[in-house]
RNA sequence: GCCCCGUUAGCUCAUCUGGUAGAGCGCCGGACUUUUAAUCCGGUGGGGCGGGUUCGAGUCCCGCACGGGGCACCA
């Protein structure tokens, strides 16, 4: 990785034109470039490549908790970070300093440090980054503190941090500079931190119940598994087209015929649609595909999952997780909201008409039926969904790859669960029959060639891996943005997300 | 794509009806050997971009860019 000490890295702060010995944050750079050479002159070794052996400064602050105010040690602790404060000169200084675990206290006295070394640690910049090591001490005022004894620079910011106490709430930055974000602001470490916990559970969860990892391509001839634009690229040595993937649902049922039995991948899809604040262009997802089971089996795994993963992100809010989860009918739950039975009227017109007829604000216009019964349920139900939820058995339009319910004509064994008013997964027992799933696609392909440009495409090559027989399979798609969202308490994708998508900067 | 709101110093925020744009932090200089949003004295630095109205525009008008919220779209 490139070193830190050097050169300002260009950047994409939108600015092109750096005068140098300007105005404003130019002058700023100037001082702080010219304190880097001042230290290199200094020292031919300055900004070393390594300082090996520090420690977490969490795991220094636990050792010591039990000191009393007052206490000093003998013990000397080796540390490194990014320097966030500094109060006092004269003789002495007091400085904070943060690395990924947490904040300690750092005590500069020039009887320690001679002359030099204490001018140098005293006039470094908010921002600098430094190595240390220090004895142990509990301040007067009952802080944990080490007190400097030798120390190194390793790196130089050249540009300033951001306020050191009111941190950066500007969101734009925030998501433009997502470094600037993490190095101001504590909770959004945590967010962070938290997501990582969140897809190691995940995957905890997955291999302790045998399911292989597998890696199936981004890159897809034909894609495939949901109904979305994608994006296309093109291979030059190939000379296709690809896309990008939107689901990877169909390769992992390839792999659940090739006797795999239980398979999971866990990676970004993309989707070629808005953003919004529950939609980024390219999110991650976990599927996962075991043989010999139903939704009904897929819906006890979830709750397992989400219950290990609310509890390794610390989960404290007002959600309760513990199984079982409310379970309601897709008709039911759309009777519920809007007091309109959808079976009851079975076609568009009827449908329209009862919307209509209760003054629901909705557009209908040119809606096919299934569609007008989607909307019902994310218009009028998904928002009121705050507990976890599973609403279940939807209309075979809408699911060309579930298999048909095996007790109510008309539906598929599917299921979507809720939580915090927004769709977190979706289930099926998956369709295995060759000869069902290729009159679905060739539906499809009628809607396709009717200009619905999120209709599924046909794929021969997967209806001929079904025709290999497929055993019965349950299956599910999770959202690990949104799940994310939800224990953290987040309302915006871009919260949890550490690079989100956004317009080229303006001037 | 549509509607509403926003954009002032490196960061966080002020700026009555149009009349020379202020503060805190940071940074620079000075004082201070237990401070913690350290304190005290002095200094530095600014109206997103492009037009218009006006004697005069951060402020009023138009356009553009980016962001936020909502709608549309979207699993």
């Amino acid at each position: 990785m490139s070193g830190s000490d050097e050169r300002p890295s260009g950047g994409e702060d939108g600015s092109s034109g750096e005068e140098p010995g300007r105005h404003g944050l130019q002058e700023l750079i100037a001082e702080r470039r010219a304190k880097a050479q001042r230290l290199r002159s200094a020292d031919p070794d300055a900004f070393p490549y390594t300082f090996a052996g520090a420690e977490p400064i969490a795991a220094v602050l636990d050792a010591y908790e039990h000191l009393d105010t007052g206490e000093e040690t003998e013990d000397s602790h080796r540390v490194a970070g990014r320097i966030a404060a500094r109060r006092g000169a004269g003789k002495a200084a007091f400085m904070d300093l943060v690395d990924r675990t947490g904040k300690i206290q750092l005590h500069a006295r020039l009887d320690v440090l001679g002359k030099e070394a204490f001018e140098q640690l005293t006039t470094l910049d908010l921002g600098d980054l430094i190595g240390l090591d220090g004895a142990v001490l509990r301040s007067r005022h009952g802080e944990l503190t080490l007190r400097v004894e030798r120390f190194e620079v390793l790196a130089k910011a050249l540009r300033p941090p951001p306020d050191k106490h009111h941190g950066l709430t500007d969101v734009e930055t925030r998501y433009r500079r997502r470094e600037l974000d993490l190095i101001a602001n504590e909770e959004s470490r945590r967010v962070f931190l938290q997501r990582a916990r969140v897809i190691s559970a995940v995957r905890g969860y997955l291999d302790g119940e045998g399911f292989v990892e597998v890696e199936t391509p981004i890159l897809q001839p034909l894609y495939g598994g949901a109904l979305a634009r994608p994006f296309t690229t093109h291979h030059n040595a190939l000379d296709r087209d690809l896309y990008l993937r939107i689901a990877t649902e169909l390769y992992l049922k390839r792999l659940i015929v090739g006797g795999l039995e239980r398979v999971y991948e866990l990676g970004k899809d993309f989707r070629n649609e808005g953003v919004s604040h529950k939609h980024n262009p390219e999110f991650t997802m976990v599927e996962w595909y075991e043989a010999y089971a139903d939704y009904e089996a897929e819906a006890l795994r979830l709750e397992q999952i989400v219950a290990a993963a609310a509890a390794a992100a610390g989960y404290e809010g007002e959600i309760d997780f513990a199984a079982p989860w409310q379970r309601i009918g897709f008709v039911e739950a759309i009777e519920q909201a809007t007091g309109i039975d959808v079976t009851a009227h079975g076609d568009a017109d009827s449908l329209r008409g009862a919307i209509a007829e209760r003054g629901l604000e909705m557009a209908t216009a040119g809606l096919s039926w299934p569609q007008l019964a989607d909307d019902l349920l994310s218009k009028f139900v998904e928002p009121g969904l705050a507990r976890p939820t599973f609403v279940l058995d939807y209309p075979v339009a809408l699911s060309p790859l579930a298999r048909d319910h095996r007790s109510k004509p008309g539906l598929v064994e599917r299921w979507e669960a809720f939580a915090g008013g927004m769709e977190i997964a979706n289930a099926f027992s998956e369709l295995i029959d060759p000869d069902v799933q290729r009159e679905r696609f060739a539906a499809q392909h009628r809607l396709g060639a009717a200009g619905d440009e999120e209709s599924h495409p046909y794929d021969e090559t997967f209806v001929q891996a079904l025709e290999q027989g497929m055993p019965p399979t349950g299956g599910v798609g999770l959202g690990i943005d949104r799940l994310v969202m939800v224990l953290t308490g987040r309302d915006s994708i871009r919260e949890v997300v550490l690079f989100p998508a956004m317009r080229e900067p303006g001037a």
